[in-house]
DNA sequence: ACTGTTATGTTATTTTATAACAAAATTGAG
DNA sequence: CTCAATTTTGTTATAAAATAACATAACAGT
């Protein structure tokens, strides 16, 4: 992530902080940082770590407890696969993640928000019907399946390692 | 699963694992056993527990070596966020899971095939290109991340946990 | 039967995550 | 401001999940 970007996104959550009376206080701004500058996923401990460098408490806690309130809040997406953190691009309403994650430098890039969207209806809608007698509890009001989130990791090679294993290859 | 299912299952296993000359040994054998008998998302740890109580050996290798077995080869999918694993229910090629996980029970329904390929297919289109230089990558031939698997994950409740809650509420 | 390979047995350790409770800081009411 | 309630932090200890490493056994092909 750019540096430009990340200023933006670090002040866009200083912002929804104060608008919805959270308190980003000196731990949980710094992880958040610690991940803005890293840009890819970071695991709870390596977060610690960066923390131990920079002179603040690290007990595994420490990482957790920042972690948890900035994923509750929408502000980090959990890397399931990767046991790691991102910071979420579009943290101005909750959603579920949509993420290219890069198998070799563990770099994440986030879809943007309307192809999210279009994926997660097509999802919802399926979730409900499939059969004649699925559908008809469909139509009786009734859900197979509730769905409450998702997360969709997509797993692969970003750019910047296709290019350097294809060099390394020749 | 119904318990029809379960032998279905099973049996396609089997013949799979001949066709392909894989070694369905005795500890990989049940534990798939395990988990189509469990129908739900279940631990390492879970299966170990079963394991011991089978007399199998059930040191933490044990399971991790037969589920990585099972996995490698598609017979069962890992939940990332229940680091649980569960029986493929078409184990006959190869592919990223769309699973809806209940939150409550843990119980998972993969979604079939069909559509399966219909929402990957719709992902890996949108992973060239969304803008105008990145088109023109995608028509260079270059692409801006390579797909090599996917993990959807639709968290929710399930029917019967939607049921039970429903009637516990009254 | 011999040999290379694959699978299992076993011990130990690493990595990831949380429980539990005390102390400090912050907020809001009076 | 002061007090009480709430939230956040500090800290210790432990639980849960996953893997490293190496010895032994079983198997497959010659």
């Amino acid at each position: 992530m750019a540096k430009s970007a990340r200023k933006v996104t670090f002040e866009k959550v200083e912002r929804l902080c104060k608008e919805r009376n959270l308190r980003l206080t000196p731990i949980r701004k710094r992880v958040l940082e610690i991940l803005l500058e890293e840009g890819r996923a970071l695991g709870a401990y390596e977060v610690l770590e960066s923390l131990r460098r920079d002179g603040f408490k690290h007990q595994p806690p420490v990482a957790y407890r920042a972690l948890e309130f900035l994923q509750e809040n929408g502000f980090v997406h959990r890397v399931e696969g990767k046991k790691g953190y991102v910071v979420c691009t579009s943290p101005s309403e909750p959603h579920g993640p949509v993420l290219l994650v890069c198998d070799s430098c563990n770099d994440v890039k986030e879809l943007r928000t309307p192809y999210l969207n279009e994926i997660a209806g097509g999802i919802r809608s399926q979730c409900t019907l499939g059969s004649a007698s699925e559908a008809k509890q469909h139509h009786a009001g009734k859900q197979e399946f509730l769905v409450s989130a998702h997360a969709i990791e997509i797993l692969g090679c970003c750019k910047q390692c296709s290019e350097a294993s294809e060099l390394s290859s020749k």
